[in-house]
DNA sequence: GCCGTTTTCGGCCCGACTGTTTTCAGTCG
């Protein structure tokens, strides 16, 4: 069931873009999409906050940046009566299926207004079938090229999933980094966009290239196999379909001088909202920034003048200029990263333990064996065998009895091997009550207990806060993994009051995991900065059922670098005898 | 609609590209 949070972002979107349809001041638009923004990231249950208290919700909500006075008293009426007057009086004028009109790349406010009043287009179906009138083409600024695009668009949008996981994306990335990089005269070349911000999923691919050679550059990318259709290749900026992998996705290329990469780089990286609080500040010091660099003064255009930017080959010159640190792409969100020194955010080669994973005992594919060589492989000093409880017939959870021969296995294969610790633990079902899958008495003899949430995905805010409280109470659980248990762009998951949840946590000494799988990156990005905010543990664990799987890692550390993790307060980054010990600890107690 | 080391009113980031137009509006990122 969908949280207070998102439904309410979800109808601000909605009056951002009515407003846009109906020609409303532009600005308004932009305030309730930036409102929209600020709720879904919020981890505090505003439904909650308002039944408190109206008036601390009120003063809590206008504190936080983008919503103002009526905004929150929208949100307070909304959780108070159920609706929001603004919003069914927009809605009564717009019709719906005019949202997923403006969802195609190409339309715009402006076009689709047009199409709704002189038209009666009020659908995508609707536009489909007008797609060869005449009197489409003729609409103000329309004509024969744009309806071909947007025949186009409409079908590339009818194959292809809105965003792209990041899983997916990446790699994909990667490969055509790699590819463009290798040729002759390639100075500087980088994906850049959202897949630099480590985000879940990715809109479309950027690069961002210094070479000597730009046409050559150009021409194997345009002309790359994977294309299969071009949008635009101009000068300096190339944008194309490509489907490869079973992927469909829309890249763009940025040539510029190796002079000015650092702007390109950073300018293309955004995010928009980064990149507008930089210029806003810029502005505030006399300067200006755009993507050929930070300038002295205001005039437009400042680079065809001739001039000098004060910085623009590299990101750190540029952000130093503006009295700023350099901050890690994953960080430019504009959550507040210019207010803060940037921590030292987490890297892969940080992660020592991986302290979720699945052998043949359950639905694994690696024998303990196999799972310690993984894990040496990799340099880890820790594994953990953690197979499912018996409520997942599905994925073969150990019985009782089955666990107590299981953890005579591992001990035994400890045992046998050197530089690797394998812990004996296990994933237990946190059941929808809340209660474990287990007995106190077998949970004892665990090192490790990862509590986790499979079934019963679709219970209220409140019953899955109880849930999750209740097992986090639990005196022999270490690690709650995948909190909510949501899909990326599948399945929303449970959406208790996370804030509770974190406080529990931090109480407890209990870990919240980021399952590292790009399908789950559960605790997600706002969810990690909240926990750390409560002063709460970390677990990134790839849920490992694969030798393969152990790759995933890279996503669930961009993950939790987007929320501000530090090496510290990362259980899996610790040293063996630091994190024995607080295993043990919880089990003694 | 939001916001304020000039401001409680009057602003609100910046440039590229396309397809429409005969100089630019719309869209995008």
């Amino acid at each position: 069931m969908a949280s207070t949070n998102q439904e309410l972002a979800r109808i601000f979107s909605e009056m951002a873009a009515a407003l846009e349809l109906t020609g409303a001041n532009p600005f308004r638009a932009v305030s309730n999409n930036r409102v929209a923004r600020e709720l879904r990231d919020l981890t505090e249950d505003v439904g909650a906050l308002v039944a408190e208290d109206p008036e601390t919700a009120v003063a809590r909500l206008t504190a936080l940046p983008g919503i103002g006075k009526g905004s929150a008293q929208k949100i307070v009426e909304y959780v108070q009566t159920g609706g929001i007057d603004e919003h069914r009086k927009l809605m009564a004028k717009v019709p719906r299926g005019l949202f997923e009109v403006l969802e195609i790349p190409g339309i715009g406010p402006k076009a689709a207004k047009a199409m709704w009043e002189q038209l009666g287009i009020e659908s995508v179906a609707d536009l489909k079938a007008r797609l060869d009138d005449p009197a489409l083409a003729a609409l103000p600024r329309m004509g024969k090229k744009t309806v071909e695009n947007i025949r186009r668009a409409i079908l590339f949008s009818e194959k292809t999933a809105a965003r792209v996981p990041l899983g997916k994306a990446l790699p994909l990335a990667i490969a055509l980094r790699d590819e463009l990089a290798a040729l002759p005269g390639v100075r500087r070349l980088e994906y850049a966009g959202s897949l630099r911000r480590g985000c879940e999923t990715i809109g479309d691919l950027d690069f961002v290239a210094a070479c000597d050679d730009p046409e050559g550059v150009r021409r194997r990318f345009t002309e790359h196999p994977s294309v299969t259709q071009v949008l635009a290749h101009g000068d300096t900026k190339c944008s194309v379909r490509l489907e490869s992998e079973g992927v469909a996705i829309q890249a763009d290329l940025r040539l510029v001088p190796e002079a000015v990469y650092g702007a390109a780089l950073l300018y293309f990286t955004g995010s928009k909202e980064h990149n507008v609080r930089l210029r806003e500040r810029a502005i505030k010091r006399g300067l200006r920034l755009n993507e050929y660099g930070l300038f002295r003064g205001s005039e437009e255009r400042p680079q065809e003048q001739g001039k000098k930017p004060l910085a623009a080959a590299t990101e750190e010159e540029i952000y130093a200029a503006l009295d700023l640190p350099w901050i890690p792409p994953e960080l430019r969100e504009d959550r507040g990263e210019l207010d803060r020194p940037p921590p030292r955010l987490i890297e892969v080669g940080d992660v020592k333990a991986e302290l979720h994973a699945h052998t043949t005992a359950s639905d694994g594919r690696m024998s303990i064996a196999e799972l310690a060589a993984c894990a040496r492989e990799r340099g880890f000093h820790t594994v953990a065998v953690t197979d499912h409880s018996p409520s997942q017939v599905i994925a073969n959870g150990l019985s009782p009895e089955r666990l107590l021969d299981h953890l005579a296995a591992v001990r035994a294969a400890n045992d046998e091997v050197r530089d690797v610790t394998i812990l004996a633990g296990s994933e237990v079902d946190v059941l929808p009550d809340g209660r474990l899958d287990y007995d106190d008495e077998l949970l004892r003899r665990l090192d490790l207990v990862v509590a986790s949430p499979h079934a019963a995905l679709r219970q209220s805010p409140a019953e899955a806060t109880a849930r999750l409280l209740k097992a986090i109470a639990h005196p022999r659980v270490h690690v709650i993994g995948h909190p909510t248990g949501r899909i990326v762009g599948r399945r929303e998951g449970l959406a208790p009051d996370m804030a509770a949840l974190f406080a529990a946590a931090a109480e407890h000494d209990v870990a919240l995991e980021v399952n590292a799988n790009w399908l789950r990156l559960d605790l997600r990005d706002v969810h990690v900065r909240g926990a750390l905010d409560h002063g709460c543990k970390i677990a990134i664990d790839t849920d490992a059922h694969r030798p393969e799987h152990f790759d995933l890692l890279i996503y669930g550390v961009l993950t939790a670098r987007r929320g501000g993790l530090e090496a510290a307060s990362c259980i899996n980054a610790w040293p063996a005898e630091k994190l024995h010990a607080w295993l043990a600890a919880k089990r003694d107690a």
